[in-house]
DNA sequence: CATGAATGAGAATTCATTCAT
DNA sequence: AATGAATGAATTCTCATTCAT
């Protein structure tokens, strides 16, 4: 089609994204087991064979929607992060940055929920996992030494704000409740109720 | 032909149970799409057909562990709460009640989490999902009038509380922390917390 | 059930009765590959393990009842036969055998009709087929002689009016045509009119 | 993507075509549900999986192997009629072109005679029987009511004389008799014959 | 590069037959 | 003798992947 790349930067390939998007979209709904490669092709506007081209194998596909889900993830949690915040404060930057993360692309939050435990995930995406659970951490840990945070494991309260919020998640997802800003303000003062000291 | 029934109640078909237990686990590992029927049938120690004499179709045995595990989850929640518990006594048995039967049943706990969505659920199985929450979505509106509870909408607080128990299985299932008494006993004093007016 | 078998003649065992009554029913409405074993035998009332205690296979099971219907057939068109009737009447004779066994046994007829080809069909079967043939192929024989009818390979002729009837069987079966004792007659003459001299 | 077409018409599908001969070939010999898929897959030379690229199930298959010879058959009857033709010699049209079709497609033919009664002919299969009936309904009224055809219900005569057609096929078919000019003419007088006035 | 027809291994399901009771 | 639960081979159909165009 295009008979030579002018661009500068290189582009990152809008095929690519397509297939990622579609196969992003359709994971998250029918699971990746019930997904059909040809399903994904179709539904990226893309010639089976063509997925071939970008990607070696459907589990790779796999990865690569999880590890770009992830990325984005990280971004929209650490990106842009002000200096000098409270624990306080640093927390609902937190709880903000997944708030905003799930609400504009529900279908990655959602995939990643349901695919920790895929058993075709690889090194790079169990990295990628990392990279994302890093820097929550961190801020445990920092905000359990400032005497912020409740005397508990630090992985403990962190698995139930994070759990905490996926039930949030799933509960607007499933429209039994309504994403507004009352319910951020409650849910992330609620949060913030269960691990402060 | 059975020549007497030696047990006191209809025997409940040892076969049957072996294919339900082995179709939880199963699926509940690899997810249902990921599970071959013949995988499920040599893992519960019987033909692949005999599975079809039991169950009309995979999907009719995804229901029927779904059905199953709702079942066990309520009679853990509901069967035998005392009476004239105070709210904050009434969560605590609700919260052991989940840890419970997340710690003597993980592979039912991990299925009802996973498979919520499940596009294969039937009506049974929906309602068999509502006889759980129902008992659950009481409690919160009792304690909310009550006062004990901070005014928020109950599905949110329920929704969180009820993550946050998941967040904390899901470490604790992979690993990343240890289920002891202190850890039961810190983590219903967070999520009590969250709620709490 | 019966405790002792009283009677003075072998009762030709009532449940191999309903089984071969069964597997015509089923053979000839959806075909020999298109009926399972357990259909049939739920059909005739008795356990699918007990077809095997009467018959060796699926196989030979459609034998027995093709050798039956062929048997059947045959005593329909030869036993009773009064002596010394002419072609004409012998011809009508032959024709009304052919009507009255369709009639009160269109299953058979049917069965007879489309399992001819068969691959199943053994030895037993083809000379059960070859006993029927045979008496209307002396006839056919006999009546050439006597200047009855007309002049042309037997077979040919015999194969016409046999193939009209059927046809007049098929678009009674299907409800085409009404049998009545008007269209017997009629039938009857339009067929010796084909072949007669 | 076909650089060019060279045929005038397009093409219809060398593997389709393929697929339906095979599929005739093995359905009329062992029965539609006595023929595995993949034996029709094999004899047409192409893979199992192949099949359902151009029929969506077993069933449409045999549909469209039905439809396909009906409207053969039909072309074989009304194609090229001559105009002004006496019933006698229309009907001898009608003869000679079951003739010409049974004997030069005795597969489609015989397909065609085993399996009216199927019961997965679906409505298009119906009505494309429907229109091969329906030219030899008209002139079976044409021809009586010019008075050259007995008085008898036409249906009545019509499935007699095809019945004749059929039994002198199948004799035919499994050797019984030769077909010669002289079998031709001399069953096409005795078919007049039956239906004369 | 892109395609989508083709494939065959593998999935769900059925069924002829056996065998413990 | 009779049963019907159990089985696994066979059947229909799907789908990840390839490859000729």
């Amino acid at each position: 089609m295009k008979p030579r790349d002018t661009g500068l930067v290189a582009e990152p390939s809008a095929k690519r994204e397509a297939i990622l998007a579609a196969a992003l979209e359709l994971f998250s709904e029918r699971s990746f087991a019930g997904t059909p490669v040809p399903h994904v092709a179709s539904r990226a506007g893309v010639g089976a064979g063509t997925i071939y081209r970008y990607f070696a194998s459907k589990e790779d596909l796999a990865n690569a929607v999880y590890q770009r889900c992830q990325r984005d993830l990280r971004a929209a949690l650490v990106s842009g992060v002000p200096p000098n915040l409270s624990p306080r404060q640093e927390f609902r930057w937190l709880w903000c940055g997944l708030w905003e993360f799930s609400s504009s692309r529900p279908r990655a939050f959602r995939f990643l929920e349901t695919h920790h435990h895929a058993s075709y995930l690889d090194a790079a995406s169990r990295e990628s996992r990392a990279s994302v659970e890093e820097p929550i951490s961190d801020f445990a840990r920092r905000a359990q030494s400032a005497g912020a945070m409740r005397e508990a494991p630090p992985e403990l309260l962190l698995s139930m704000v994070l759990g905490a919020f996926v039930g949030l998640f799933k509960a607007a997802d499933t429209g039994r409740i309504e994403l507004s800003p009352e319910v951020l303000a409650c849910s992330e003062e609620a949060a913030w109720e269960m691990v402060r000291a």
